[in-house]
DNA sequence: ACGTGTCAGTGACACGTGTCAGCACTGTGT
DNA sequence: ACACAGTGCTGACACGTGTCACTGACACGT
């Protein structure tokens, strides 16, 4: 009755210590059953014993005691700052957390809002991740990545349209995005296009890279493209709109389904008939753009980004110094409704 | 030239063993100078060469050492499993990020997808969070936070509607939206009202208060509430549109402003006149509501409760004991439009 | 009686960190 | 000359785990 071991400590959380107390054998032997480790040979008997223990004392093995004595983690590390919205992202997410998980890797985020990029690395390097995922919220310095290589992360990976030296790089080929909508867009015979470039923050890349696109698509069609930034508030749009006539345009790219409304909206008001004066085209297909009148003609994208990711950050981790470069191609069709 | 120590391990991770051996001081001497610790004098000069050391080196603590040997660590774990969407979780979301982390606690996600109650638990508990927080994507059981607390953790927390045994709970008051709607609807002269309940997975809890909320403002009014189930899809809108008539309603509450967004298209589709013949209110008070004609009438909630639960959490991590049974009543008004 | 082999299990170390007790010096008062 | 306090630093332990080298016990063939 002198060890405390019994109940008396009862608060404290039970270790494999106590359950090879329990069990009556070797620490050595819990670990070996528990981990059906496959070169040691444990009697059934005893097998059982130790898991009954286990069971018993509600023994959860210290995640932070095992990576540390293994030298390594599986842990994928995604750094997140502000969320971003929409079923697409939402889409991708899950099917990334789920491919990871195929892979027996642990995804992890990390909330990273407000901190500076390498303050942020640093904070990231504590956690020794086996793999960062940075999905360009929080910008990515070559010293941020250097800190995390150096902690031990086996890849770094930069998903988007930023490319980070010493960081492997999953391109998203947003510019085919911009490319099918103006490909449309022409084909139906509009000539001057204007391209909505979203004013808020974080929205940069996409929508340079979709701008590009669109560039790319009428190059020697004889059609031109115009930029046209737009915040997402009426007010925007609507002065947008008041001098949609000076702009001479027959078509507009929105960037995207809710961009396209709220623009599609505020050139009706403004007296501008869509499609016939003007053609809207937006992007991710969402339900919404279905219920306005014309309705909302869209690209639609395949999210298959997810699984490629996967597989790229295990190939990464299995041999860091292969570089594939990976290049994704964001299928990506129009889907022609009554707007275009 | 012996030692293996400087340039040719070169890929291993520097530990604060390296950077004492290259300050020419103790581990422990280390340890003091970086973690600041108050108790301890060391001179200038010291602390100087510790840091540069440090510095030098790239050193990095590792978080699972540290805590490992600390037995506790300031980690609030948040069990994410299909990302709930929209500018509302968003902002809810930055916010509890935002003030957890002023009160110096590290929030990490893990991605819970496709596991079981009890085994989701227990992946948890590995991970010896300080507390959890559970957004009710996972369900929780009696049993996984009696895993959870067994491991350790000094909170454990959820969110919305749902109420578990041995945890504490931030209950956010969903009725109270309901409530205003229905309210509001009796206030211009509705008698029959319908409330949406959607019939997607993982809205139940949100739905059925609502629901319950719209009951009781009806309560004694002399109105009556009819739940309406409805997927998010154009078909089952048309389908409801298409009996509504039979219905006798002349109201609804939508549960969303999407929902709503949906349901109206729907019914005006249907030749039923919005707001003569029935009035529509939706909730979250989303841009694109605005886009329709007429305007979408809807319930505009502050989001508030980022900073409330992030109180709670340190308050039940700080003495497990006291139960605050906080409550949150999502301070929500009608914006009225042109809908209703 | 002795080497050889298999089975079932154990003891001890290492992973990287924080912290406690203690040690060598140096000044300071008597 | 000695006690005493203060300063600046170090040695050693513990946290919980995985794994390697090793040990007793028993069976078998000669």
């Amino acid at each position: 009755m002198r060890k405390p071991t019994e109940q008396s400590a009862e608060r404290s959380v039970p270790t494999s210590a106590d359950v090879a107390r329990l069990a009556g054998v070797s620490r050595a032997t819990v670990s070996y059953v528990l981990n059906n480790t496959a070169a040691v040979r444990i009697s059934e008997p005893t097998r059982r014993r130790v898991r009954e223990a286990a069971e018993e004392l509600g023994y959860v093995p210290h995640a932070a005691a095992r990576s540390l004595r293994a030298g390594h983690s599986r842990m994928v590390l995604l750094p997140t700052a502000h969320v971003p919205i929409g079923p697409l992202y939402s889409q991708f997410f899950n099917e990334l957390q789920w491919s990871l998980r195929r892979l027996d890797y642990t995804v992890v985020q990390y909330g990273s809002l407000g901190l500076e990029a390498d303050e942020a690395a640093r904070a990231w390097a504590e956690l020794r991740p086996v793999a960062v995922v940075s999905l360009g919220q929080v910008q990515l310095t070559p010293q941020g990545v250097e800190i995390l290589k150096r902690s031990g992360a086996k890849a770094v990976i930069t998903l988007g349209s930023q490319r980070v030296e010493g960081a492997h790089a999953l391109v998203m080929d947003q510019g085919r995005v911009g490319r099918v909508a103006a490909e449309h867009l022409v084909e139906v015979g509009r000539r001057r296009i204007g391209v909505v470039v979203p004013e808020e923050p974080g929205l940069e890349m996409f929508a340079e890279r979709r701008l590009e696109g669109a560039r790319q698509a009428v190059a020697g069609t004889g059609a031109t493209v115009v930029p046209l930034p737009l915040r997402y508030e009426e007010d925007s749009a609507n002065e947008l709109a008041g001098r949609w006539r000076a702009l001479g345009l027959d078509a507009v790219f929105a960037y995207n389904d809710e961009y396209a409304m709220l623009l599609m909206r505020a050139l009706q008001d403004a007296g501008i008939s869509v499609p016939e004066e003007t053609a809207v085209v937006g992007s991710d297909d969402l339900l919404l753009g279905r219920l306005l009148r014309p309705r909302l003609s869209t690209v639609q994208i395949d999210m298959v980004i997810g699984r490629h990711l996967a597989e790229l950050v295990d190939s990464a981790v299995r041999d860091p110094e292969s570089v594939p470069e990976a290049r994704d191609l964001l299928a990506s069709r129009v889907v022609r409704r009554e707007s275009s």
